[in-house]
RNA sequence: GCCGACGUAGCUCAGUUGGCUAGAGCGCCACUUUUGUAAAGUGGAUGUCGUGGGUUCGAGUCCCACCGUCGGCUCCA
């Protein structure tokens, strides 16, 4: 058992990736956005993990790396460096920090090394020769400890530098074409944080110095994308040192983006069968015990409030309130299903350090809701859900989903576990799904199917989610009347489609660079009047656009044309509309549209408004 | 929370070894111009230099604490 565990750890560790890539700098306004989707994007950057000839080099430049470090900083002790998707890293224990001038010099370091081609030459070794060897760091011993028996373990040895290591590399130094280090960061030996602090560097290695380039490149238009940076130059959202970290100040135009969402997802939850709900947002302390969030959750759930000596709490779920709801009446199977939906607001704890832009807060608004069924029901209410998640992603324009499966830790399983597992399994395996599956990943109360997606710069994040759970039910003790005569226990799902407006927000305005489609766009069109002679018709336009139901706003800034439309392309504005003595005369418009350089000649405002409707429609 | 970097006008940033009333560009305001598809001209206002302590004759520059941001570790929508 225990060389089990011993081997599985060894197996992450050789396999440990993170899931984020390597960060970008900050960069400056210049070229044009990149045409193409941040996923296509990152497959013309980025090579998927597993090839070979790329990793190899990758793992082979961490070995160049420790072996620079070794040279130039003889104390600190290398512990383990993979290659990883946007290329390696390497961690370090040290005292002194690495400054990003020791990265300089790490870099020129390195590339002497390369430049001298030294073959990578790799023996077998006893496990007492490792040890042996690695005296002195803790970090080698124990993963030469670790080896299983059976399994070879192997040094492999560059010019002077000699490295435990399973294998896989290029020939020599000489095959790494380029290299760069990206950044310094602390990471926890393995990850846990009862254990030392390292100081990891992250590189990248190309096999040319113009594949290299492109990815550098790559990493500056992704950074365009950064939802953050366009929150703000956008006027999106922002987020307020006052007000602390974490929580999120919606402005009129992320709001208005925010409402076309709620709108589309409410159309879709009234087409199948759901019910609005509206619940508070604090709550006595007593209804979370008995929800075993208190018992479960407390991690993420900020501590109690006094209120006339009774204890209330800010809710971390929705799941509580809507069964209240549930059980505020007698049930019957005739009732069910039910299914509650609230655009609910909760609070969880997340620790500062880990606060990111709108993808990670501490306040946000789930598209929450909770089925309540018999199990007979359970299979084909799962899947109904988990093809509206589909509809969604698929609307939005969300491509390159991955798929999970997520387990109950093991030391909580209940028997119902496997047949709401198996559930989730038939609803991805009929649809043809491909899906992983993430061991002890599932909520407290059951097992879930996640939907991640990934961002500009290639961070994984998880949106959708739909979880089934016979757990709650039973805590609440919720029943339904059966056709039978007798008390039943309802099956729970809990899902959330776009999962948190924030974090899908944030997706979306990375998906399309700020430049949201004409239906999604808070600004439709402006009119921009050539000179404030055209200003009453410009305002006439507006009206008739507006009273049409579209977003509109009129340019009366006292500046040239020229200004104007340079000012609302930086805006991502789709159409800029411009009226002059010959637009007023004849009642036309002249669209300047997104995307489109050529001129478009002046049309009748009808034509130009039936224009819109079609595309408001087609949402494109 | 931990490791590291950072915090100067609404935004992006300069501010030399601590030393006169803290600067630039963009934006904003006013005036001039009445403009035809990515930046017209002139003038003007704007800062508790993140917050609070400390060192010093003197702190935006040095030290400490806290807050926030960024890159990671960990956790999750």
């Amino acid at each position: 058992m225990h060389r089990q565990v011993a081997a599985d750890r060894y197996r992450l560790l050789r396999h440990a990736r993170p899931k984020t890539s390597a960060p970008d700098k900050g960069l400056r306004e210049g070229a044009a956005l990149p045409s193409g989707q941040p996923e296509a994007l990152m497959a013309a950057a980025r090579r998927p993990h597993d090839a070979l000839p790329l990793d190899a080099l990758r793992h082979t430049a961490a070995h160049v790396l420790a072996y620079a470090v070794q040279d130039l900083f003889p104390e600190a002790k290398p512990t383990i460096g993979p290659a990883i998707e946007t290329g390696f890293y390497y961690d370090f224990d040290r005292a002194e920090p690495f400054t990003p001038e020791d990265l300089g010099r790490l870099e020129g370091r390195m590339k002497e090394i390369v430049s001298a081609d030294y073959p990578m030459t790799g023996r077998q070794a006893t496990r007492e020769e490792a040890v042996a060897h690695f005296k002195g760091n803790p970090y080698k011993v124990e993963i030469a400890r670790e080896i299983p028996e059976g399994e070879p373990i192997t040094l492999y040895t560059i010019g002077d530098f000699t490295d435990l290591c399973r294998g896989g590399h290029a020939h020599s130094t000489g095959e790494i074409g380029a290299l760069k280090l990206m950044s310094v960061a602390g990471a926890y030996w393995r990850g846990d944080e009862h254990n030392p602090m390292l100081q990891r560097i992250y590189g990248t290695a190309f096999s040319t110095q113009k594949e290299l380039d492109a990815y550098l490149v790559f990493l500056e238009e992704a950074a365009k994308r950064d939802h953050r940076r366009l929150g703000q130059e956008l006027g999106l959202f922002s987020l307020e040192e006052d007000a602390g970290g974490g929580l999120v100040f919606w402005h009129p135009k992320g709001a208005v983006v925010r409402g076309i969402i709620e709108t589309f997802i409410r159309e879709g939850l009234r087409e199948r069968g759901y019910d609005q709900v509206v619940t508070p947002h604090i709550m006595h302390e007593k209804l979370f015990e008995i929800s075993g969030h208190l018992e479960n959750y407390a991690h993420s759930m900020y501590g109690p409030l006094e209120v006339e000596g009774q204890r209330f709490r800010l809710k971390p779920m929705n799941c509580p309130g809507h069964i209240l709801i549930y059980r505020s009446e007698g049930r019957s199977y005739r009732d069910l299903p039910l299914r509650y939906a609230e655009f609910g607001t909760v609070y969880r704890f997340e620790r500062s350090g880990t606060l990111h832009g709108l993808t990670r807060v501490r306040g946000f608004t789930q598209d929450d809701a909770h089925l309540f069924c018999t199990p007979e029901q359970l299979q084909k209410e799962f899947e109904q859900t988990a093809d509206e998640a589909l509809r969604l992603n698929e609307a939005f324009g969300f491509t390159g989903l991955e798929y999970f499966l997520s387990t109950r830790e093991e030391h909580m399983r209940i028997e119902t576990d496997t047949i709401a597992e198996q559930a989730i399994r038939n609803a991805l395996e009929s649809r043809g799904l491909p899906y992983q599956v993430d061991e002890g990943g599932g909520a407290f109360y059951g097992p879930k199917l996640d939907i991640n997606v990934h961002d500009a710069i290639g961070r994984k994040w998880q949106l959708g989610t739909v979880q089934v759970d016979f757990l709650l039910p039973k805590r609440f003790d919720l029943k339904y009347r059966g056709s039978d005569g007798l008390d039943h226990t309802p099956v729970m799902i809990h899902r959330a489609l776009a999962g948190s407006l924030e974090r899908f927000f944030a997706v979306l305005i990375e998906h399309y660079g700020g430049a949201f489609p004409l239906w999604l766009a808070p600004i439709q069109a402006v009119i921009a009047p050539i000179s404030e002679h055209q200003l009453d018709y410009a305002r006439q336009v507006a009206a008739r656009l507006r009273a049409e139901g579209f977003r509109i706003q009129v340019d009366e800034s006292n500046e040239k044309i020229g200004y104007k439309i340079r000012h609302w392309k930086l805006q991502k504005v789709p159409y800029i509309v411009v009226v002059g003595n010959q637009e007023k005369n004849d009642g036309t418009v002249a669209p300047n549209e997104r995307g489109r350089d050529e001129k478009r000649p002046a049309l009748p405002l009808d034509a130009f408004i039936a224009e819109l409707r079609d595309r408001v429609r087609q949402k494109n």
